[in-house]
This record gives structure tokens, C-alpha cells and sequence, in this order.
DNA sequence: GTAACTGCAAATGGTTTGCATGCGG
DNA sequence: CCGCATGCAAACCATTTGCAGTTAC
């Protein structure tokens, strides 16, 4: 598993100890399509017999997080916290109202409206989130068959 | 004041009881330009002499957010979730990493990506989010000034 | 060896909920 | 007058923190 070693050279690159837990923690976050809660990452770790404190893990998020290495956002229903692996190829979310599904995309529409932004405001993009809100095939196809309304 | 007969018409309209409280909730968020806090509601309120219980400013936030009149979103930083008015024209935000300032933008990059996503996957927008984090051109500078290292 | 890190348990704080009362339609 | 809304207090639960023991470097 060459991951590991380069988390190591992540961790010591931002002045961190290499311990057993933030290795474990990275190769959670690595090996998800999706951002994770804290829980997530403790339950995952459990199933693995990675003996961890939830605290620690909290602990760990935060520092890695502060150091950019992996990004912090929340999820609105359910009001937790989530983190996921700052890769530099970014990822987008379609997030179904009816159905709460998460779909990821991989197009991004806009590195050249943030350059625009950069001239214009001179602020300097360290990163973007984009949501988009709205119902997904599926809920669409329910929702005709019950003569649901659009609105 | 016109904008109270309209917040009655809105909560008629989504079959919701017509209160002091509601309303009282609905132009504090109509008068603010930024998504506020149940708390900071709470504390506009008191302010203004208007006695309400925290918990039913959660309870109204909820059910308003639940019939769309408002829209619910959650702060990384301080994690605390928060309200604004759905009004129709949306506004985006920048998000100073460094100051937790919050610039507001109104240009929008993607009507037209949305349409793209629309045909390509059958998901239909209802709206977005976009959140650019950054530096703002204070931070810069100040940061110019100490030497600091830009990461 | 020393500072950084972790585990554990207790505290914190935003948000929710049960229940009794009040008020809108 | 009926049922939705609100106030109040207690519960809830994600996250943080103090402290003692451990580990990386």
C-alpha cells in the first residue's frame, strides 16, 4: 500500500506526528466516494479492529482539516459535520430534496469565473462548494405516477 | 408596512396559521442581508421587544424551511445551522478563510450549466449553493505585511 | 527527553421534544 | 370550538475539553 507512505509524507510535510490513527483516519477518507462524519469514520474503523477514541478522531479531523489536508463542510439535514480527502480534483453534489440521495459530478463549470473574481475582488480562491438542490430522476418518476403537483 | 400582509399571504398560502411569531420571524430574516442564526433571531427579537421562546423560533425555522419559504443551510466553521428568505434572485457567498468574513456576490456562472445537468441526468434543479472559500483582500495584505508564507 | 498525541470521562452547546396552555380560523 | 402553535423545562446528541498517560522524533 503505497497510500500509506504518502500520507506519512502529507502528515511530516505539515509538521505532524505520523501515528497509527491518522494514517488509519486518511485511508478511511481515501478509500470514500463520499465526505464522512466523525461516526462514520469510527464505525468503519471499529469494522476494521482499528481500536480508536471518537475524540481522537474529532482531534484528528480538526488538525487535518486546519492544514488543508482534508476539507471540512456540513450536511443541512441532519446538521453533522463532514470531511473528505482535499483532492485537488474537486468534486460537485446534487443533493435530491425528496429522497435526501447524494449524486456526485466531476464537471466544473467555473475555474474561469473565479479567476474573474480574483481580478475583480482580489480574492484569492483556495477552493469552492457547489450544491445543487432539486429532485432526482427517480423521486420525478414517483412523484407523476402519484399526481403529485410540481409545487 | 406592505411586507407583512405579503408574509401572510405566504403562510396561507402553505396552509400555516397566521402568528405574531412567524411574521415577527419572517421580517427579521426579510430585513438581513445575510442567513442568520435561530440564536441571532432570537437576539433581533429581544431587541426589538418582541417576546418569543427560542424554541419556537427552531420550531418556525423548521416548518418554514420545510413548505420552501426559507432556506436552511449550516455554517462550517462554527457549525450552527442557518436561515435565510428563498427569495427568488439568489446570491452567492465568499468565505474568507482566515477572517470568517462573508462577502455576498450576485453574478451566477451557471444558469446554463444547470440546464446542461438537467438534460444530461434528468435531475431537476430547484436551486443552488455555491460557496468560495478564500482569502480576502484584507487577510492578503496583512498576511503580505507579517511575511507569512502563503501556505 | 520532551512536546505532541491519544484515551477516557465529563462538560458544552445547539437543537429537539413532551406536555400543558394559548390562540387563530 | 377544534386543532394547530407556543412556552417552558428537560432531554438529546454531536462535538469539545481537561487531564493523565503514551508515543513519535
Amino acid at each position: 500500500m503505497s497510500e500509506i507512505s504518502s500520507h506519512k509524507e502529507a502528515l511530516k510535510h505539515s509538521g505532524l506526528k505520523n501515528t497509527k490513527q491518522r494514517n488509519s483516519i486518511l485511508n478511511i477518507l481515501e478509500k470514500s466516494t463520499q465526505p464522512l462524519t466523525a461516526d462514520q469514520i469510527y464505525v468503519a474503523l471499529i469494522n476494521e479492529k482499528t481500536a480508536i477514541n471518537l475524540s481522537t478522531i474529532y482531534r484528528v479531523l480538526n488538525t487535518l482539516a486546519e492544514k488543508n489536508l482534508i476539507i471540512k463542510s456540513s450536511s443541512v439535514s441532519d446538521n453533522k459535520t463532514l470531511f473528505e480527502l482535499n483532492s485537488l480534483e474537486h468534486k460537485h453534489h446534487l443533493v435530491c430534496v425528496e429522497c435526501k440521495k447524494i449524486i456526485m459530478v466531476d464537471e466544473c463549470p467555473f475555474e474561469e469565473y473565479e479567476k474573474k473574481l480574483k481580478e475583480k475582488m482580489g480574492f484569492t480562491i483556495l477552493g469552492h462548494k457547489l450544491e445543487i438542490y432539486g429532485i432526482c430522476n427517480n423521486c420525478q418518476k414517483k412523484n407523476e405516477k402519484n399526481n403529485k403537483p410540481t409545487v
